[in-house]
RNA sequence: GCCCGGAUGGCGGAAUUGGUAGACGCGUCAGACUCAAAAUCUGGUAUCAGCAAUGAUGUGCAGGUUCGAUUCCUGUUCCGGGCACCA
């Protein structure tokens, strides 16, 4: 009987089903484990080999976990609104919620081939009215909310109001605009207009202006991806930045919070340091820099430093470009120079901004005086300021800081020297710990003592203060965009109003064409009786949410993903408790890993659930890059001739290198390009001299190279016959093409189809393969050479129980010493492996474990129900398999289904045999090395190092005083 | 540019806490079985020198700490991910 993977992968994938054997329910009996996977955008290239890694992963510990007595939560689901179906729709005029259940359905074949244990009853998606509904019902809850600073959580804004009615906002500095302040009497004469916008500056989810990516050749706002260099990436005209009214989430006034979550959960450090840096809490001081001869209207220039302390080392101010001052203050005769340069910043991202080694800025001819020596100081603008951070302006230390040094060299703007000897004059020194000279009333006095100094006194003469700052801004919220949840708000004369919850989901409504609304307005402006249909509560918003709203909370609908009526219930919650594994990508960093924490803060705090981060611990997948093939194509200078209709010439990669490298063809290539030719029947005369021959590199296919060996009848087939007459010019008979490792996309040909490894393989060896790889954190480009191997491991076990004239080879016979030891080992690492998430060196423990039985010839089912017991997370349809041939053997009525068995227990008086191996140094020089017994103790230790050979010899010949210890793993001896 | 990772044989990788570098797999070479092929099995395989025993070198590069460094520190090169509207 041999191993038929087919037939057994469709029998237990088929049994899972029928028998709901991984549905699980809330069951207060067992501890529950909550195991998740960041779920895909179902996007139309299918599933390739790099999302399967995560999914593998984490299949692998949860079925581990519920062998171990956990009941186990295991969903999936699929992140469906987005770009790509939107800009698909606009290509090929199908709607995205077609294209998206089909690419939906797509997905989940291909992932039902791989055996997962998904409890797919509980399978949600965001772009379902169902759960957009509960999408809707979050945000409105932001929206009703405020964060209150004395208590340090969310409160409703009906609370906020009866404040402001009797104490004004003096308790509740405003967030958005910190130059609001008014008493409960001001309060009470507004108009409601007033108190609309000055809400709208405290709540969590609010609307108010940024700069979008816009096209106006497109009418239309683009995402940065779709930008490439200035330019937009659908026909390439020109985008510039626009401002337009936004909806933002206020995350900032979580900022703190956020930071010091990180310290409960288990994520990596880098990541924590990602989010740290991201959030980029900084202490210091904002200063009010004078303007001169702006005296009398007392016109500052507010700037925000995080060294107070180098404040006479000031040599020039920095706005940024974008600065509300910058008009005000450009002298008449620098205006020109001034509007180029706005001119030129319209078109830079800011990705560009900061990325660029050029130093670019422009002199306004305003100065600004210092505010402790009334020194005049020169006013610039540049680039490399932003708008977005701190008040938009700095100041500049030349002589402490190495841009602000760059850019004083390069334009000769005079250096001041505050730190003596610390400054060469050649570079900047960032350093802290000098004695500032040159500094006033500093002079003698340490910089990290000199920052308390300057803020008192700042603060003494009310020209600033102490100021925390953080790097992060509000999130962006909205998109000019169809393929999202609609907001469930109205604008009437100037004010957003929330929907009543009871009328939610506000669903969004189908449209006959995809394309901009006018002003920039998102498709959903076209649809003119949808945005009326509101009645006389106004118009409905346009704009629809962004991306990560659905995802930012969709952890918590799986616990309870048919309530209709609350997000998840209580109940639900409070059992399943926070995600203890979740299993993702580093990409998501700072974007989806920070929005998902702060929405469950904000639920936290209004009582909704009963825990305040959502993942327990984070365990980063690696990304698999594909490994792209080029082919080369001899290309001409094209004229009117015989040359022009020659077929398409292709040569191998050794003629290409060759030809790249000088530029121009060598005599062997020219010898057999010419044989080629003619035999092709095509007369070529001087065609290689006159017609200058250029290399055109072209991704193929890496489906049709076997290494690096080009399947060229394949090649000519390819493409529906594009080139079909193709000409190869091979190198030892063989067309070898170039490689290069990339991002694993559709457009370069790299992409691997799980789909036709688990035909030829099998669902079982392709997991197995996957995490045999490498390290599941680590990135690595795809390789298919090496399946091989865990398939022949498959099939070796197979043969284990079955073989070919004896069929079933299973005996209950009692197994011998080395065999339990051999088990035992296995139980040993390959539960420490899946424990910490080494599933390559597991798969390798399983390997190892099957060729040592089998030298030993070992067919007891006493050995190979637990092995198969520990198998059956990896490759769950051969072990299960398997296992039927056990209990039929035992003659057992056992559980139908090993996934209701326990992982096997160690026990370890089968490990006492196995030893360590300990070297010996004396005197630091390594000697010799010993075996010593697992259980042995220090003393033994001891005694065994007196018993060796080598050491007692050695002893005695020197017969020294000696000193023996053991320090980690090494035996010391000292003389 | 900024933030976070990574680099070990022909290839993917192992070395869990600073202690025999190269487990396991691929590839490859030799052999067994076979008319032959496939499948399977056995053995070799870091590099250099040597018939061999063995010796020397060796974890991107340059230094440092240590009796001892793939592992810790400093600098540096290259590669990958993110940088706020891809998800």
């Amino acid at each position: 009987m041999e191993y038929d993977f087919i037939e057994i992968e469709k029998k237990w994938q088929g049994y899972w089903k029928e028998a709901d054997i991984y549905k699980v329910t809330n069951n207060p009996g067992k501890p529950s484990y909550y195991v998740l996977d960041m779920f895909p955008y179902p996007s139309g290239a299918g599933l390739h080999v790099g999302h399967p890694l995560g999914y593998i992963a984490s299949d692998i510990y949860a079925r581990y976990k519920r062998l171990k007595g956990f009941n186990v939560l295991h969903p999936m689901g699929y992140d469906a609104f987005g770009l790509p179906a939107e800009q698909y729709a606009i290509e090929h005029g199908i709607p995205p919620a077609i294209s998206t259940d089909r690419n939906i359905q797509n997905f989940r074949k291909q992932l039902d081939h791989l055996g997962f244990c998904y409890d797919w009853s509980r399978e949600i998606k965001t772009s379902d009215p169902a759960y957009y509904k509960w999408t809707q019902w979050i945000f409105l809850q932001l929206f009703q909310c405020f964060y209150n600073r004395q208590e340090k959580k969310a409160d409703s804004i009906e609370n906020l109001v009866k404040d402001f009615e009797r104490t004004g906002n003096q308790n509740h500095p405003c967030p958005g605009d910190e130059a609001v302040n008014f008493s409960a009497a001001q309060w009470q004469a507004m108009d409601e207009k007033s108190r609309s916008d000055i809400l709208m500056h405290y709540r969590l989810a609010y609307c108010g202006y940024g700069e979008v990516n816009w096209c106006e050749a497109l009418g239309t706002v683009l995402a940065n991806d779709e930008v490439i260099n200035g330019l937009s990436e659908r026909g390439g005209f020109p985008v510039e930045k626009k401002v337009l009214r936004q909806w933002y989430l206020r995350i900032t006034e979580y900022a703190d919070r956020l930071l010091d979550g990180l310290h409960q959960i288990d994520f990596s450090d880098s990541m924590k340091e990602m989010q740290t840096n991201w959030i980029g809490k900084s202490v210091g001081a904002e200063i009010s820099f004078p303007i001169a001869g702006h005296e009398a209207d007392q016109i500052a220039i507010k700037v925000y430093t995080t060294r107070p302390d180098t404040i006479f080392g000031v040599d020039f101010v920095v706005l940024a470009p974008e600065h509300l001052l910058v008009h005000l203050i450009t002298t008449v005769d620098r205006e020109e120079e001034v509007e180029a340069y706005l001119q030129y910043m319209k078109s830079r991202s800011e990705r560009e901004r900061l990325a660029e080694k050029k130093i670019t800025g422009c002199f306004t001819g305003a100065y600004v005086l210092h505010p402790f020596s009334g020194k005049k100081i020169p006013v610039w603008i540049s680039e490399y300021v932003l708008s977005g951070y701190g008040t938009g302006a700095i100041m500049a230390v030349p002589c402490g800081d190495e841009r602000d040094f760059r850019f004083a060299q390069h334009f000769q703007i005079p250096i001041t020297n505050i730190i003596g000897d610390a400054f060469t004059g050649a570079e900047a020194n960032a350093t802290k710990e000098a004695i500032l000279q040159n500094s006033g009333f500093l002079d003698g006095i340490a910089m990290k003592d000199a920052g308390v100094i300057v803020v008192e006194k700042l603060v003494a003469q009310n020209i600033g203060k102490a100021k925390t700052q953080y790097k992060m801004r509000d999130a962006a919220f909205s998109r000019q965009r169809y393929w999202g949840e609609p907001f469930p708000i109205t604008w009437k004369e100037g004010m957003a109003k929330a929907l009543p919850e009871n009328t939610l989901p506000l669903v969004l409504p189908d449209l006959q064409e995809i394309k901009p609304g006018p002003d920039g307005e998102g498709p959903l402006a076209n649809n003119r009786q949808w945005i009326e249909s509101a009645g006389s509560d106004g118009l409905r918003e346009s704009a629809t949410m962004p991306g990560y709203a659905g995802s930012s909370w969709y952890f918590l609908r799986y616990m309870d993903p048919h309530n209709n009526t609350a997000f998840c219930s209580r109940e639900a919650s409070d059992y399943w408790n926070q995600v203890d594994l979740y299993v993702g990508g580093t990409e998501h960093a700072v974007g989806h890993l920070l929005y998902s924490r702060m929405w469950t803060k904000f639920l936290f705090d209004r009582g909704w659930i009963g825990f305040e981060e959502p993942f327990k611990k984070l365990l980063n997948q690696g990304m698999i890059q594909g490994s792209s093939r080029f082919v080369y194509k001899l290309n001409f200078l094209q004229e009117e001739d015989a040359t022009s209709k020659l077929p398409a010439i292709f040569i191998s990669k050794k003629y290409a290198d060759k030809f790249l490298q000088h530029k121009k063809t060598d005599t062997v290539l020219e010898k057999e390009l010419y044989d080629v030719l003619k035999k092709h029947g095509i007369q070529v005369g001087n065609i290689l001299k006159d017609r200058h021959p250029d290399i055109m590199t072209l991704h193929v296919d890496v489906n049709m190279v076997d290494g690096y060996e080009l399947d060229t009848a394949a090649f000519q087939k390819w493409r529906n016959g594009e080139y079909a007459k193709a000409v190869f010019i091979l190198e030892e008979g063989r067309y070898i093409c170039g490689a290069e490792v990339e991002k694993m996309s559709k457009s370069k040909f790299n992409t691997i189809n799980p789909d036709d490894l688990v035909m030829k393989y099998g669902a079982d060896t392709f997991r197995m393969y996957e995490m045999f790889l490498g390290p599941v954190e680590q990135s690595k480009p795809w390789d298919t050479r090496g399946i091989e191997g865990v398939h022949r491991f498959l099939k070796k076990l197979w043969r284990m129980f079955f073989q070919e004239e004896k069929g079933l080879i299973l005996q209950n016979a009692e197994p011998t010493a080395a065999e339990w030891k051999i088990l035992h080992t296995a139980i040993k690492k390959i539960g420490e492996d899946t424990e910490r998430f080494s599933f390559n060196t597991a798969v390798s423990t399983f390997m190892i474990t099957v060729n040592e039985l089998a030298e030993l010839d070992c067919h007891k089912t006493a050995i190979w129900e637990p092995f198969l017991i520990m198998l059956s997370p990896y490759a769950p349809h051969i072990a299960e398999e398997l296992y039927q041939h056990v209990l039929q053997v035992k003659g057992q009525d056992g559980p139908k289904t090993i996934m209701d068995m326990d992982f096997p227990e160690l026990e370890k008086k089968y490990l006492v045999e196995t030893s360590k191996v300990y070297p010996i140094s004396i005197n630091g020089k390594l000697r010799t090395t010993i075996s010593i017994s697992l259980e042995a103790t220090q003393a033994d230790v001891e005694a065994l190092v007196l018993a060796n050979e080598v050491v007692k010899k050695w002893l005695e010949e020197k017969a020294p005083k000696k000193i023996i210890y053991v320090r980690n793993k090494m035996i010391n001896i000292v003389i």
